[in-house]
RNA sequence: GCGGAUGUGGUGGAAUUGGUAGACACGCCAGAUUUAGGUUCUGGUGCCUUCGGGCGUGGGAGUUCAAGUCUCCCCAUCCGCACCA
């Protein structure tokens, strides 16, 4: 054994050694226990960052403990590889987007092996190969034959210098980012999934499955179940007819009689029908169109309005209030109206207040008085004041009472609302998988069928910023006798929403998914960020209940446990330019500055010696140039030490923030370790050989304590990566145990034993976080069969006996002395104990005792005055 | 704007069930070895102090024998908002 710990080799012979076995390749084995432990694919965006690293590596200690405890693991790796990066790079570089990714892929690919994960690289494949998306197609045209897709018009961000839609990333300040001309608001027939029909079963089941709450809140906000009224207001036009009867929804009609408004989307049948003769209402509704179409973008902007000159009459009272065009209410969101309470609703109080209209307390304040609204409006549940004969009522008799009312009068109906929207899956963009739908010469609307399948996406293309190729392709989309072949393609969360699945029988050329998937799921722990914790996640679920429902599946939830991992983020360093922007810096370039308290205080460039700003701690991102390139510390620590410091630094959930000084560390940690191990296998060697065997009741007072801590450490490591994932504390554990371990001066043969065993601890504990140094020190430690198949360690409850325990003793709450006594020592001959102290006696003293508080194996707390 | 989080020494973090605040590590200081520097090893390190002790977990109130942890209000930062992935 090299006394020397040299990453390199060692890294090197221990991936070679898994390579050449196939240790990670997955087997369906219906007598053992599955793991199924998944990361997040990544985008193929050209080199591994280090959100990846980290994501990756949490996957891979449990998938390496999961083994270790005698579960069959399987752990997948794959592409997301559709997506608009793609089509981005091929304006920039003319490369055609197929070329561009396949390219990043192999180059990541390199990246993940050399990190030495443990992966079933035999599962391996990319979103966008046709065997792959054939199947997505096969599925969608089974869902147009169930009734679960439709098409509708729907708006999207239309850039009318490029002539092309926009995703809501690409418009910037209500600009298109490339042109920056000012985007609109258009309306185009657009295909969608049925995802609300599964709203109640996708809200129930998060009780099923073990996620952070904070995720699950999230999910059940977003899909906004609400129970409400749905009623109708009869329309009075300028003109003194009559229009349509206008239809809006509110969970509040409690609040009915403080009505003073109603206000209607721009695109709403009334507000066109008004805005014919009125230029001014029409240019109003004109200017509503502008702008992007982000729910943020929407809330944010300054609300405005203006009158129809239509009036609506209350449906309970006949009173006449106007109808007013609001660009905050837009046509996709319920009716497309609303009804306006601003003495009980913040939003309806501003619009009010900003055009001067009514505002009306109708519900009392907790006094029972009319509240205050010459402020704000009052959004408390209370009960109804000047509302006629429902006066008196609380929140839920009103809202019966009044439900009730308006449905004997046929104007208003109980209803159930949903927050979530229909899954709009068309994008008009080149690079994803073509919706298989044909159009027939009669305007004819239909799937493709199973022969006429996989519609392959033409590789060779010229991509520019006018919009996807593939409407400029006529040999792509006509099929002759007049059919044409839909050219949008598909949202990629569509890929994303099912390759958990595919990677149970990613090699099945039959079908699109088979029995291998009924062992394999629902995935054990899916790890990934905390950014996907609705969009992504919610399609997955919806996902695998369409596919259930299909027989392809039999799970009701993809994934069992959730691990939402946070931000690798980092010290930001720039200058400002002469032309007032900012030059951002590599913090690899720029060298800190520190007081004598090692507080940072300035900063230079290392290539010029100049200061440059420091510019907070923020995100890794390609803007800030704060990105710390994964590749550059594995080539100049080894993959194990860019693990373990990812797993040290911070736990999983929290954001996590880069740290040259915390790489060394933890570089300084594992030649720390080799050292410990190679020490104690020379004095192996130089003693008897062999460890003595390890007699338990011969110990002596220290080596029992080693031991204590040995299995204390293999109880908290088990715990902490297992139950609590919080990976941290499981390696502060270990280094406690290899401080304890070099302290020790034994080289008797009963203390080498106590130390062997703390040594092989150690190693197995650290096997899933640093697995090539591990994999070389446990084959140093004789074993023959390697580590990764190591059984975990087991700790020992009669080796955590203690016969005395210390005990604080506090008087009025603060800490003033410390006790050892006996572990079975009962409450009164603690008191004596606690009392007895100096420390104690001299606070106590001239002082009345009013109450001793005992917590057993804790404290005793004197309360005196 | 709406929804969800986070805030503890000079720094990253620990404190799992209301019970010793600061484990472990980084940095810094001192010493040893070596010395060109680094490496390695040992010890110290929350702040204030009249050396008794006092203060201290973003700020303010509250509950409790006891609060980083529970409740209320405020501030700051981060994530998501349906066509970024």
């Amino acid at each position: 054994m090299d006394a020397q710990y040299k990453p390199f080799e060692i890294e090197r012979d221990a991936q070679q050694f898994w390579d050449r076995n196939q240790c990670f390749k997955a087997v369906e084995d219906a007598n053992r226990e599955k793991f199924y432990c998944l990361s997040m694919f990544p985008y193929p965006s050209g080199k591994l960052h280090m959100g990846h690293v980290r994501n990756y590596t949490i996957g891979d200690v449990v998938s390496r403990f999961q083994r270790m405890q005698g579960k069959n693991v399987m752990q997948p790796m794959g592409w997301d590889a559709f997506g608009m990066p793609a089509e981005n790079a091929a304006i920039q570089n003319r490369v055609p987007p197929a070329k561009w990714t396949y390219d990043n892929i192999d180059y990541m690919r390199n990246q993940l092996k050399a990190l030495g994960f443990a992966y079933d690289w035999s599962r391996e494949f990319a979103t966008c190969d046709t065997s792959y998306y054939r199947w997505e197609q096969w599925f969608f045209a089974k869902l147009v034959e169930k009734g679960l897709v439709y098409k509708k018009m729907s708006t999207v961000n239309w850039d009318p210098v490029d002539q092309t839609v926009l995703a809501n990333e690409q418009v910037i300040e209500g600009r298109g980012w490339r042109s920056g001309a000012l985007v609109e608001r258009k309306e185009i027939p657009l295909w969608f999934l049925r995802i609300t029909d599964y709203a109640d079963e996708l809200l129930a089941d998060l009780d099923k499955i073990e996620w952070p709450e904070q995720v699950k809140t999230m999910q059940r906000n977003w899909i906004g179940k609400s129970r409400g009224v749905e009623l109708t207001f009869d329309i009075k036009t300028v003109d003194g007819g009559a229009a349509e009867p206008l239809s809006v929804y509110t969970t509040r009609p409690d609040t009915l009689l403080g009505v003073t408004y109603v206000a209607v989307a721009a695109g709403h049948p009334l507000a066109r029908a008004a805005a014919q003769g009125n230029a001014e209402l029409a240019a109003f509704c004109e200017e509503c169109t502008q702008g992007g179409t982000s729910e943020a973008e929407l809330a944010t902007k300054e609300k405005r309005g203006m009158a129809t000159g239509h009036v609506a009459v209350h449906p309970l009272t006949g009173r006449e209030v106007p109808v007013y065009v609001a660009n905050f209410v837009l046509m996709e969101f319920g009716t497309g109206a609303v009804m306006a309470v601003p003495g009980h609703d913040q939003r309806d109080w501003e619009f009010a207040t900003k055009y001067g209209l009514p505002i009306e307390a109708v519900i009392a304040d907790e006094s029972g008085q009319a509240p205050d609204l010459s402020q704000g409006a009052y959004v408390e549940y209370g009960r109804l004041i000047n509302s006629g004969e429902f006066d008196g009522l609380d929140f839920d008799a009103a809202f019966e009472t009044i439900a009730g009312r308006l449905a004997e009068l046929g104007r208003g109906e109980v209803k159930t609302n949903y927050r979530l929207r229909d899954w709009g899956v068309a994008r008009q963009r080149y690079w994803g998988a073509p919706i298989p739908v044909k159009y027939g010469p009669e305007g004819q609307t239909v799937p493709l069928s199973d022969e006429e399948l996989p519609v392959a996406l033409p590789m060779e293309v010229t991509v520019d910023a006018s919009g996807s190729p593939l409407k400029r392709m006529p040999e792509f989309y006509e099929l002759g006798d007049g059919w044409v072949r839909e050219t949008d393609t598909f949202d990629t969360f569509m890929e994303s929403s099912w390759y958990f699945a595919r990677f149970c029988c990613a090699d099945n050329q039959e079908a699109m998914l088979d029995e291998r998937a009924d062992y394999w799921l629902p995935v054990d722990l899916y790890i990934g960020g905390i950014e996907h914790a609705i969009l992504h996640l919610l399609y997955a679920r919806f996902f695998t209940k369409l596919m259930r429902d299909l027989g392809l599946v039999k799970v009701d939830e993809p994934f069992q446990r959730l691990l939402t991992q946070g931000m690798v983020i980092a010290e930001t360093f720039y200058r400002t330019t002469p032309n007032g922007g900012k030059e951002w810096f590599n913090p690899a370039d720029v060298e800190v500055k520190r007081d004598d308290k090692g507080r940072p205080v300035s900063a230079v460039l290392i290539k010029d010696g100049e200061p440059v700003e420091m510019g907070g701690i923020e995100k890794m991102s390609k803007s800030k140039n704060n990105g710390v390139d994964p590749q550059s510390m594995i080539d100049r620590f080894g993959a194990d030490t860019v693990r373990l410091f990812m797993m040290f630094a911070a736990p999983p959930e929290q954001s996590l923030e880069w740290s040259d000084s915390g790489v060394e560390g933890a570089s300084r940690f594992l030649k720390r370790l080799w050292r410990i191990v190679f020490d104690h296998i020379e004095a192996e060697h130089l003693g008897a050989g062999e460890p003595g065997k390890l007699d338990t009741q011969a110990l002596n007072d220290t080596q029992r304590e080693l031991r204590r801590k040995t299995h204390e450490t293999i109880k908290k490591a088990s715990d902490d990566i297992g139950r609590r994932t919080t990976f941290n504390t499981a390696i502060a554990a270990v280094m406690e145990l290899t401080n304890a371990l070099s302290k020790l001066e034994d080289t008797s043969p009963l203390g080498l034993a106590v130390a062997r065993e703390a040594v092989e601890a150690c190693v197995l504990l650290l096997a899933p976080i640093t697995p090539h140094a591990c994999h070389a020190l446990w084959r140093e430690l004789g074993h023959t069969e390697p580590a990764i198949d190591a059984t975990w360690p087991q700790w020992d409850e009669s080796a955590l006996e203690r016969d005395t325990i210390e005990l604080v003793v506090q008087v009025n709450g603060k800490l003033r002395a410390r006790i050892e006594v006996a572990a079975d020592a009962p409450k009164d001959a603690i008191e004596t104990e606690a009392f007895a102290a100096e420390n104690v006696q001299r606070h106590t003293e001239g002082k009345t005792v009013r109450k001793v508080i005992v917590v057993p194996g804790k404290l005793v707390n004197i309360v005196v005055s």
